[in-house]
Parts: structure tokens; sequence; C-alpha cells
DNA sequence: ACAAAAAGTAAAAAATACTTGACATTTTGT
DNA sequence: ACAAAATGTCAAGTATTTTTTACTTTTTGT
């Protein structure tokens, strides 16, 4: 499903989807497919992702 | 770097590595790999073993 | 309306998470 | 002390993430 709350807090910081990946040292693709809820990204992106977007782990990525 | 709070987590339910393994659906030297930090999971995986482990993200996984 | 930037998508290759099997070491209980 | 369970570790193979390249569609600004 997709992670709205990602796009949500990207918007939130003005970045496009190739600033977040260069800030994250990803592709843009990975990030285009992460927000489209493709697949699961490692944890290690996941955590500079949080940080590049000033946010948890638990704000962006929990799920229940 | 070792993930002690994990280790710690896991402990408090009384769990072994085996038995973390069998309710998140992967092998045990994956549970292993992890505590010892040699790798960076999925976040599928985190969110398997915080559900396991009645923890959050951000308990479980955050770093500064 | 138009051009430029951003976003969506796809296929093949590269990188890495995870499995399986096997064995050594440490810990736990009696 | 002994046996059983738990943990640590390694190597080779499989599964999945991520990259690269490329093209299309949508959004934004003038």
């Amino acid at each position: 499903m997709k992670n709205l709350r990602l796009k949500s807090a990207r918007a939130a910081k003005d970045y496009s989807q190739q600033q977040l990946a260069d800030l994250t040292g990803v592709s843009r693709q990975t990030i285009n497919a992460i927000e489209k809820g493709d697949y699961n990204p490692t944890i290690k992106l996941c955590l500079a992702i949080c940080k590049a977007l000033d946010k948890t782990l638990d704000e962006l990525f929990w799920e229940d």
C-alpha cells in the first residue's frame, strides 16, 4: 500500500523525489517505489529518510 | 554495532533466537546477525520483530 | 498554450538480505 | 560433571532490494 505519510513529509520539506534521493543516497526510482508502496526498504534507508525529513521511524513506517 | 535493545527485549519475553525467528518467519541465523549488528534488515522484518516483542520501531531500531 | 520540471513506470543488471546446512562454543538445568 | 539447549559463526546458494537506462504522463510556472 502507498506510504502517504512519507509523501506528505517530503512535501512539507518541499523536496522533490530526486532531492530526497540525493539526500539519502539512493536513486529517484527507489524513493518513488517506496512512496508507491511497491516494496520494503532496508532499515538503514528508512533511517536516512527519517533524518532527511525530521521524522521518526514510527511516524513514517509503523503499520498496524 | 550490536543491537542490545533487541537482545534485551527478546530476553524480556524469554524467547530464544529460534523462537523469535519462528514468530517472525526468518531463520535463526538472521535474528542472530541482526542482534550482532552484521547487516540491515528490511523494514518488513523489523516490523515483524517489533510486533513479536511488543515494541515500536523507534524503541528497537532508532539510532542517533 | 507552451516549456521545463517532476512524477510514474518498466526491464535488465548489480548489490545485498536471507536461507540452508554444518560445526564449535557457551550457557542452563539436573 | 554431564547432557541438552542456546548461541556464535562460516560458506554457498536463493530471493529480493536497488541501480541504471529509458520512455511516458502529469504538474508547475510564465
